[in-house]
DNA sequence: TCTTAAAGTTTGCCGAACCTAACTATTTAA
DNA sequence: TTAAATAGTTAGGTTCGGCAAACTTTAAGA
């Protein structure tokens, strides 16, 4: 069994990777309110035991074996987001932080009745795809808002979740899972995007432009390219 | 914040302490699987910061505080075995381990979300009373069916959960909350009593009678006493 | 190139919660 | 009443996950 301690630099390493790019102890010290001394000593015992691989002064990558584990706990943290949600119909702003705590005790077999429960569900509260029992992640829908053209009507499919104050943002302004929105005006020099969402006109910073993605809806009665 | 550890020592003398008898040492040990030295240890801290008082060689006692953080342990396992079993349909077998590590990580907010979207229930699945926030806990309804004499009538309104194997013993006697018993005959000597249940009959040990609350059924057309 | 700032690591320490071994108090029974 | 058995405690050690202080490597700029 893992300690809470293991599983959670394993899942930051996962979410400062990116792209397999390689990940610094400052930052991991910044992201989990550690020391450096701390991230260095567990960095090296993660290593040790295969989790990932460390190259002095040169930060860290996530094996298979560390990047199995980072998804089994996304799949944990995104169905026990949706149970919140569906069952005790907790907000989308507010389910991010128990599920941070009950990803690492929840068993197996529980999350396997929930997953069951919510009838197999591909998606979470905020639209990002859950992973499979096998640990496969399905790629993520649309594209992000801030690479929309001007003109074009998309479908808000997924949003970010990490911030809390950012989620209660769109809420009051309307914008949720399913809004259809339509780029109206892009401003140059990473100015603000208008958007036109239930015959209102919105600006929205390019900022939490990034962090919502859209399905971009095809024109029809125009053929693209 | 109480450390896990913590909190399952105060909640274990609270389950050994009974009718505020003075629990020891190897009792504690033994019912928590460590040794005794580390209870020795604990018992130390716990006293000091106020939890029980501790009489060296005589045992120890919750004081008001520890009785109460035992008190609220109570409430959350008893409304997330509820909930567990109502939202996800696990049995009441099934229930209580999992009940057993959540209780310890799941916030007041969302104990007090999942009490209003149970409708703010009287009893968990196994008929046991649930504790008010306020740290009140209502008495058990009925009376052991060990101490039921010969003749009487009575609905099952609680048994005890510590033992999955006891509960599935009585799933498979068909035996449940609510089940209407009546008692035949009490064997002498510690023998089995001889139920009746849904027209079976049906012989069960002391030991089990004794994990058994029925409400008496009162006999009308005759006066008692 | 050389110096300095920033990032990373090593060393040694701390507290929590466990352990074994050794010692002490209490209870029991000869 | 006293010896042995049982229960409890103390002393000292381990592991885990964190820390500060001191040192090393790398990167940046004069």
């Amino acid at each position: 069994m893992l300690s809470r301690s293991i599983e959670d630099y394993i899942k930051t390493v996962y979410e400062l990777q990116g792209e397999n790019q390689r990940v610094f102890t400052k930052d991991i010290a910044r992201s989990m309110g550690v020391k450096m001394p701390s991230v260095s000593g567990m960095v090296k015992h993660l290593a040790a035991e295969g989790y990932l691989s460390h190259k002095p002064y040169k930060g860290v990558l996530l094996t298979k074996r560390g990047q199995r584990i980072a998804v089994d706990l996304l799949r944990r943290h995104r169905l026990i987001e949706l149970f919140l949600n569906k069952t005790l119909g907790i907000p989308w702003d507010e389910i991010h932080e128990d599920a941070e705590v009950l990803e690492h005790v929840i068993s197996n077999k529980l999350i396997e009745r929930i997953f069951n429960f919510l009838g197999r569900p591909k998606f979470d509260p905020h639209g990002h795809t859950i992973p499979g029992k096998d640990g496969n992640l399905p790629l993520s829908r649309g594209v992000p808002l801030d690479k929309v053209s001007e003109g074009e009507t998309g479908r808000v499919v997924e949003v970010s979740d990490h911030d809390p104050e950012f989620l209660r943002y769109l809420t009051g302004m309307k914008l949720k899972i399913g809004s259809e929105v339509q780029v109206k005006e892009r401003a140059p020099f990473g100015g603000p995007i208008i958007l036109k969402v239930e015959r209102q006109s919105l600006a929205i910073g390019l900022d939490a432009a990034r962090r919502i993605r859209v399905d971009i809806k095809k024109k029809v009665g125009k053929r693209s390219n």
